[in-house]
DNA sequence: AGTTTATGTAAAGATTGGTTAAATATCAAG
DNA sequence: CTTGATATTTAACCAATCTTTACATAAACT
């Protein structure tokens, strides 16, 4: 899942974020101080980073306007208060976002999630995927056989989609549990099996999906 | 797609503000003062205002309150600095959001997009929504069953209403507390579950709304 | 035949959503 | 400014459902 990188010199502030990133499936790193910070984004390359504006060594902004000529990562800036000079020096600097403290680590947690659902927005497409007798419809989240509704659940109709998406291609299941339940998924392969059995097992004979023996699943569409 | 006016007279942020803004496929049309800001907006009809509140000739808050008398476009102030005056006046004559200079091109654009996602979905249409036995008229913010009126309180209307001009697609709990609740709520998700059942058990059976397990709730607009 | 890989099934375990109730916020009226 | 009515939000519980694991069986390949 996504990187996020946390440059502040309070423990307190680091571990309270962490806290609440991580159990959300981030891959956190964190820096005390500019050089560090510096550093850990080269290092990393986070595709978030919070950042706050006071720091030992190199100040805040000054990492910014650093940062900025080597990345476009998304940066979101921790000020000290509602100070609205830092506000508005660190949006012309290029920060993308500020939170004041004190903060909500819940609101901090809620910006972090939506600028990365607006930077990764583009993903999968909404079109309707038609094979067959097979109709998948993304953004109904629906799946008709032969015109007749088809209930299935969210892995379920998650993993048809990425197979129809992916039509004509064998995709491994790591491939699979990698659309389908991201990369930090550390269950068994073996999953997929099943639920490709229960799809097959609500779609009937027209499921479309052929097994590839040693390497994975297919989803036919054309006669071979 | 959408239409943006861009009125000030400073030509290096006209110039700045286009080129983020072309990229992303607008038509962006621009006038350097007040009088040309007037004629343009009559002319080109945009969706969209950014307006310098500096502006030789017509001040840019005259021109923002001629405007409102004549439209409801969405207009962005720019202002020149947290002058917390110029933005209380601004708001108070009929601005819809504002920016401070200097200002990140990206925030702008990013507020833009946002202005006009929530424009193009949400107040837009004042259309009266009929499916099945339901109505719901977006005016007078009424709603009846099988002809029969129904009270919901303000967010369980809104709730009903963003489901039903989406009707046929799913939407997340986070979709609809943006649609409903505004991009700067930071509470629980949940709330959107207590709202629906309080929904469902005014309007009964007839409800229409479906869970979507995993994922969010559907309006249906048809049998499946 | 023997090995490997896939399928089917069932039961344990984890999530999710509906519901309720209590806490909090909002608003109008006194 | 209080009060009371109403609306909204939070939190908790529980039932329903989904997901995962495990294992037995079946099929495919050597």
């Amino acid at each position: 899942m996504a990187k996020i990188l946390i440059i502040d010199d309070e423990p307190s502030i680091v571990k309270l974020v962490s806290a609440y990133l991580q159990p959300e499936g981030y891959e956190v790193y964190t820096a005390a101080d500019g050089i560090a910070g510096l550093k850990a984004a080269r290092a990393y390359k986070p595709d978030l980073v919070v950042l706050d504006i006071m720091l030992p060594g190199i100040d805040g902004l000054e990492l910014l306007s650093r940062l900025r000529r080597e990345s476009d990562v998304y940066v979101i800036l921790l000020t000290a208060r509602t100070e609205e000079t830092d506000k508005i020096v660190g949006l012309s600097v290029g920060a993308d976002d500020y939170v004041t403290k004190p903060f909500s680590p819940r609101e901090l947690v809620a910006r972090i999630k939506a600028a990365l659902r607006r930077l990764k927005s583009g993903a999968g497409s909404n079109e309707i995927l038609a094979f067959k007798h097979v109709r998948i419809d993304p953004a109904a989240r629906t799946v008709t056989v032969n015109s007749i509704p088809v209930e299935l659940t969210a892995i379920e109709f998650d993993l048809l989609k990425t197979l129809a998406e992916h039509h004509g291609r064998v995709l491994t299941r790591e491939q699979l549990i990698e659309h389908v339940w991201g990369s930090n998924y550390y269950g068994e392969m073996r999953v997929v099996d099943v639920h490709l059995g229960h799809i097959r097992q609500k779609l009937g004979d027209e499921s479309l999906i052929a097994t590839v023996r040693g390497v994975g699943y297919r989803f036919e569409d054309e006669v071979l």
